[in-house]
DNA sequence: GCCCAGCCAATGGTCATACGATAAGAACCT
DNA sequence: AGGTTCTTATCGTATGACCATTGGCTGGGC
């Protein structure tokens, strides 16, 4: 048995039994695999599939208790909650959110989402943001541009960018938010990437954003926000409205590459 | 046997051991028992402290893991993580920072959530609320009434009110975040409530809420409910204020009932 | 004296087994 | 048919053993 695992070459993939077994559950109870209300297969089963002791399962499953996607008791087995129970903010569930189900449902809470987060704490970020909080904010703007010149990885930076922003509102529940955002702002930014001249269009506005910030103008840095959150918002729906429904999606890396 | 069940008037304090060492130990770790970055007692250690064997301390471990609390491995031990790594939108983490470190920070940072979270939600709930949510608001606005008139549980009906507003948004992600939103809620009420003719006072300006958004006007919701949050922002402000620092308190139903 | 390599031990990770506790559903009684 | 008891599947808890990883110690070499 111990020569089995030897056998990977890899070294990165293998993760320990249970972070392993963690991502997978998880995974199949986000996309669905266990209606809401139904349970589970029982432990002694999952032990099986998985090939793992019942520690490790029971270690996972009490993971994703805790993170509201299941509730376990004695002959009721370990039933899913409801999606309303779950808890969106995880930035597990919303990761695995992102790789197995990206729904229109689900793009459309999160850019709702991000037009009332992101304008609110720019503001504040424009009022509070400290002189490295915005140095590293320039810093992403560069490796945007770089990328736009020079051709490389866009949406990173610009990733970095947006997360600098709500990190510059000084609000930790801001901050917490902006892990879970970035699952759309990858998602749209990859969108708009694919459009012809997305980046370089795009980059000039956030540079407007930027300036804002930096001007110490909370109505202005607001308005060009806005202006870049409207037009990512127009991307999607574009691409929602071409495809009437995106229900289930595997590609990790890229889920919405193939429209 | 059923008669044991009948003994018990609250419901609440029997509790499997899982679920009691897992609260136990969240609420030391955010109530800052064991410093960032620090190590707590080995896994035999806890065992013995909390009276419970080795799996039901870690899988309790492994909750809080899963909540972005600590990290865990052979020889590094279980570390506390920053507290910028915490699920802040965490139901359970939430419970216990406002119960055991209600800092003039968190309520500070949860008080700006709010302005920025329930304008907008309400906004949306004009817009789209269903006759059947809006029927449960009314309800809550009559046991707030009622409540004023009669005596009773005002703080309990007028969490309802609110979570129900955030609930008719429609968005799961401003669901999940009324939650949260509690904690704050349930202390700045209590605040107001203590002031003079603050239930009666509040009760109008809900009213002046409800109406609105019946009447489908955003502007008018959205005003209204500003007024709302301004008044409790100011009620906690004076609060804080005459106490330098609130750094923990104990009580947990009523945080600042002392005050 | 300083630095690096290699060993060591502390600690979490995993496994196996046994038994207790609970509640859904069946069987039973009235 | 209705309620009550019983059965039993399934999770909950406990125990003991061993594996795997990693920080720190130790010792040798420069």
């Amino acid at each position: 048995m111990h020569s089995l695992r030897l056998i990977s070459p890899t070294r990165i993939p293998v993760k320990n039994a249970h972070a392993s077994t963690v991502e997978a559950l998880g995974k199949s109870i986000v996309a669905g695999q266990y209606p809401v209300g139904t349970s589970l297969p029982p432990e002694p089963q999952l032990c099986e599939n998985f090939g793992v002791s019942r520690t490790v399962v029971r270690e996972s499953i009490k993971s994703l208790v805790a993170k509201g996607l299941i509730v376990t008791g004695p002959k009721l087995g370990t039933r899913v909650l409801s999606e309303d129970q779950w808890n969106w903010f995880d930035p597990d569930v919303v990761s695995w959110l992102s790789q197995k189900r990206l729904s229109a449902d689900f793009l459309r809470d999160l850019q709702e989402l991000r037009r009332i987060v992101e304008p609110a704490a720019i503001r504040l970020a424009a009022e509070r943001a400290t002189t490295q909080e915005l140095t590293s904010i320039e810093v992403a703007f560069s490796g945007m541009k770089n990328a736009v010149e020079n051709g490389g990885d866009y949406v990173t930076h610009d990733l970095r960018f947006h997360q600098g922003l709500l990190q510059a509102s000084g609000n930790r529940m801001l901050v917490q938010m902006s892990k879970v955002l970035g699952a759309l702002l990858r998602t749209s930014f990859e969108i708009s990437t694919a459009k012809k001249n997305g980046p370089a269009e795009s980059l000039s506005m956030h540079r407007e954003v930027l300036d804002a910030v930096i001007a110490r103008e909370p109505d202005r840095a607001e308005a060009a926000i806005l202006h870049l959150i409207d037009g990512a918002k127009q991307d999607i729906d574009l691409v929602l409205s071409s495809r009437r429904r995106i229900p289930y999606i595997g590609r990790p890396a890229s889920p919405l590459r193939a429209l």
